[in-house]
DNA sequence: TTTTCCTACGAAAACGTTTTCGACAAAGCT
DNA sequence: AGCTTTGTCGAAAACGTTTTCGTAGGAAAA
């Protein structure tokens, strides 16, 4: 009973254990007439290679990492399905595990990685992480790492990721297209590399437009849901109504601003237009739509991946491998919530 | 170099790599003096077990399979969210694959998992799935499976479910409670015992309230996304004006619905009202904002774990186990989209 | 004929654990 | 003293592969 084994094919045909396993790789030094034998017989018995002994043998897993910050959110879990997809198509397994943007949580499921003895990580780093030497543990281990949208410019390694400062100016310049004049930025934590370049790129298209920049118009959100967009579009009209613009690092908290200006009777983007960052599913059915910045999810997990796997292949030969940094394109996508103001400044 | 083993363990102490191993397992035939003695060189030699050696010996992975049909999904999302954390405070390791509701792929994906060796399987089947082979070949292998949301009912093992003739007659009363009295619905596919469920608590609140049912009034989605309930909708515009209701198998549907009413400046709720399914975020700030009955995915997820682990422990100790199906409470969440026809009935 | 060279196969070690079974001493009991 | 019990430990087998190294025998070359 059980799974049939090497043993019981050998058996069967009156040959031997190692024959019968180079048979089954089509060893040249195995005969093509037993190799057609063992094939069948294999086939016939039904034989899957036991797992546990081929790592054991190898001494790899065909299993990688994937390490993110949260499950329950559509932009990660689109990269868990590119990931995975791609993973299968390969005979890799993928174990995800979650960080709640919490720096101990993660070095926990490093950890973890590293008991499980997986051949790779995937990692799009905590926005709470300051230092990465639990990553620099991985690489001592000779595991390669990949990271993905969330990195840290600390850690040597290839990289898949947007150009966050592009996206941010780019989104900000659209403000400035549809005539605002007083724009606000709703960032997030200040550890985050992402929010620091989208800042940036906010910064920059001010101040190529000779707008002025103002600091105190800078909100910060940590948490980055919608409860904090409600919270940050309240302070902002308690600070300062003559704000005509916004953008917000993330199409959540632009829900809970909008969700709260919209509360308040402010009307958008007649009053305030805003853009967000993510294009989420939720900011194409809201009212009024949401213009936000289109980022690649799932062909950034499947990147990922094959970034991984061929640092992984050109191990196994021994050869040199050279970190790379991809990065994907962004396209901002243009709806109701600064759709209208464009068209008045059309019609002047 | 490397992992430190037993051997190096055991050499460093003068003592056998089996003793080692049991002083690690504190096992009752090695003195107290050498278990200290060993635990102190472990932590010191910084020992990990290899998990590849272990899983060989055991027969065992600590692993187990989570198949769901989407991954990009709030509902699935949140599914795989409490079995990986629940997986992660018992040490399992959770392998999570998609069948995008094809029933062939979830075959292929099942048998990857037998392949790669879990300890068990939790799966939530695909909409296109008719027979279920495919869990009894994993069943004949020994390995426990545990449905839960998606089940067949054809299949004898541990389920975790909701009432879904409960939550379609709530759902359905709802309405009717609200002053509908031509009362649609939006069903799933005809092989899904979700859609069967709350099609029949449908047609029970109906029957019950003394309306009629009408199978005219019955639509049908297979893909349950977006656009098909855009279709439907406009179906239902076509067929049928005096409709004043609708149940809708899931929020995503009826948001699609929703949308195309507002198109057609159809006024939700006076004219319509809708009651979703799922009690996703989106319902929650779209306009208006949707009734829909809520129920626990967390926690789906993190009690379809444990009823797994409990099987698989009880297994271990060759005790028998007895096959429980867990139904989880729903809930209705009164929103926007049918609140002003209630409060109009009250007014009368 | 002898030597060399392939071809096709197998024995055995190794991967690092866990567990069974014995061994041996010391201690406890008639 | 003889016997059993108890307390510690270790040898060895086993889990199922993969790979290194041999070897036997026949074919080709000398």
């Amino acid at each position: 009973m059980g799974r049939t084994t090497l043993q019981q094919i050998a058996l069967s045909l009156n040959l031997s254990v190692t024959t019968v396993s180079k048979a089954l790789r089509s060893y040249p030094d195995v005969s093509e007439k037993t190799i057609q034998k063992v094939k069948e017989a294999a086939k016939l018995l039904n034989y899957k290679p036991n797992t546990f002994a081929v790592n054991l043998r190898t001494q790899e897993s065909k299993t990688i990492g994937l390490v993110i910050p949260e499950i329950v959110h559509q932009f990660f879990s689109s990269v868990i399905k590119g990931v995975i997809e791609e993973a299968e198509k390969n005979g890799y397994v993928v174990i995800v595990l979650q960080t709640s943007q919490d720096f101990e949580t993660e070095k926990k499921r490093i950890e973890f990685l590293i008991d499980k003895q997986v051949d790779g990580i995937l990692i799009a780093i905590a926005d709470q992480t300051v230092d990465c030497f639990h990553l620099y543990e991985v690489q001592s281990m000779d595991l390669p790492v990949v990271m993905f949208d969330k990195i840290s410019k600390s850690v040597s390694c290839s990289k898949v990721i947007i150009d966050d400062i592009k996206a941010g100016y780019e989104a900000t310049k659209h403000l400035i297209d549809c005539g605002c004049k007083n724009i606000a930025h709703f960032r997030g934590p200040l550890t985050s590399q992402n929010s620091i370049d989208r800042y940036l790129g906010y910064k920059k298209a001010l101040e190529e437009s000779g707008l002025k920049f103002d600091e105190s118009n800078v909100y910060h959100c940590i948490k980055m849901n919608f409860e904090e967009g409600q919270e940050q579009a309240q302070k902002l009209l308690q600070n300062n109504r003559s704000v005509d613009g916004i953008f917000i690092n993330t199409d959540m908290v632009a829900v809970g601003a909008m969700t709260e200006f919209k509360a308040q009777g402010i009307k958008i983007p007649e009053e305030i237009s805003i853009v967000g960052f993510g294009n989420w599913f939720l900011s194409s059915v809201i009212t009024p739509s949401l213009t936000t910045i289109d980022q690649p999810s799932y062909t950034m997990g499947k990147i990922a991946f094959n970034t991984l796997l061929s640092e992984l292949t050109k191990r196994k030969k021994n050869e040199h491998v050279e970190h790379e940094t991809v990065i994907l394109p962004t396209e901002i996508i243009e709806r109701e919530s600064t759709l209208a103001r464009k068209k008045f400044n059309i019609s002047l």
